[in-house]
DNA sequence: AGCGATAGTGCAACCCGATTGCAAAGGTTA
DNA sequence: TAACCTTTGCAATCGGGTTGCACTATCGCT
């Protein structure tokens, strides 16, 4: 069974012919997509489809999203075992220069001590700077 | 002097009829405002000159901007002596029942260890989860 | 296989926050 | 005062995101 099949599997999300071709050309990526990046990425896909399933992706946990603001919510396959939770997450840089989004993956997020009573679930964590490329 | 004249003279910011109301207004908040949230609770400005004033604010670290991911852009006022510099930047926390956003002053985000030659200019830290009203 | 129910897709329209063009108003300077 | 620059208000526009709806594909059952 190829990394497709598996993770449709494993997310319990049901293999349909748009879904198979944005999980394929998303885990072709090196950097988040926005949804504008895969609609011109796969050319013939409607948007809305698209939109769809990644609304579809996110809720099962099968992708994430980032905020970079670049205005663009982003879009990245979360890597074998992820859930999501705070233990899961990373840093994502974003570089100001060429505009790319990175997932940071071996950069975990710490633990923030929040005020008392505060909950954490999710979170959005950017850093905003220059990559190796373009900072020459 | 009072604070307002104090801010527009170190960051060097013309006071104007609409900046004064804004960053008077910005000033009374205990949570980060939209441009919605100041164009409702000014109720007499325009919306396009708030949205002006706003970035002529962002480009003299008057405040700083924060994407909480809502689809809206928040601003909260920067405390004295912020440059927006990484070492003074702070998380911010969306709470997803109540919708607000604060900054969590006491809370600076640590240095990352970037990949090799990453430079760091600028961070968008977001958590988000239940505030202590909401998580009861 | 046949048939009704359910889920996915494509298209067009819409929503809404953000942004801009432009002319009027205000302020500054010589 | 006259020329000049800045700020403001209004209306229009942009663009990412989202939705309604009809059509199609798939599923579950007989
Ligand atoms: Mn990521
Ligand atoms: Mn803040
Ligand atoms: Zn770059
Ligand atoms: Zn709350």
């Amino acid at each position: 069974m190829d990394r497709i099949e598996e993770i449709f599997k494993i997310k319990d999300v049901k293999p349909t012919a748009v879904r198979i071709v944005v999980l394929r050309y998303l885990l072709e990526q090196k950097k988040a997509q926005s949804l504008k990046d895969i609609e011109v990425g796969l050319d013939q896909s409607d948007r809305s489809s698209i939109f769809r399933t990644l609304k579809t992706f996110e809720d099962h946990k099968v992708i994430h999203s980032i905020e970079d603001g670049s205005g663009m919510t982003k879009y990245a396959v979360c890597v074998e075992g992820c859930n999501c939770d705070p233990e899961d997450l990373h840093y994502h840089f974003y570089c100001t220069s060429c505009e790319m989004t990175f997932c940071l993956l071996d950069h975990p997020i710490p633990l923030v001590n929040l005020p008392n009573n505060f909950k954490m679930a999710q979170a959005n964590m950017v850093i905003k700077g220059l990559c190796d490329k373009c900072n020459q």
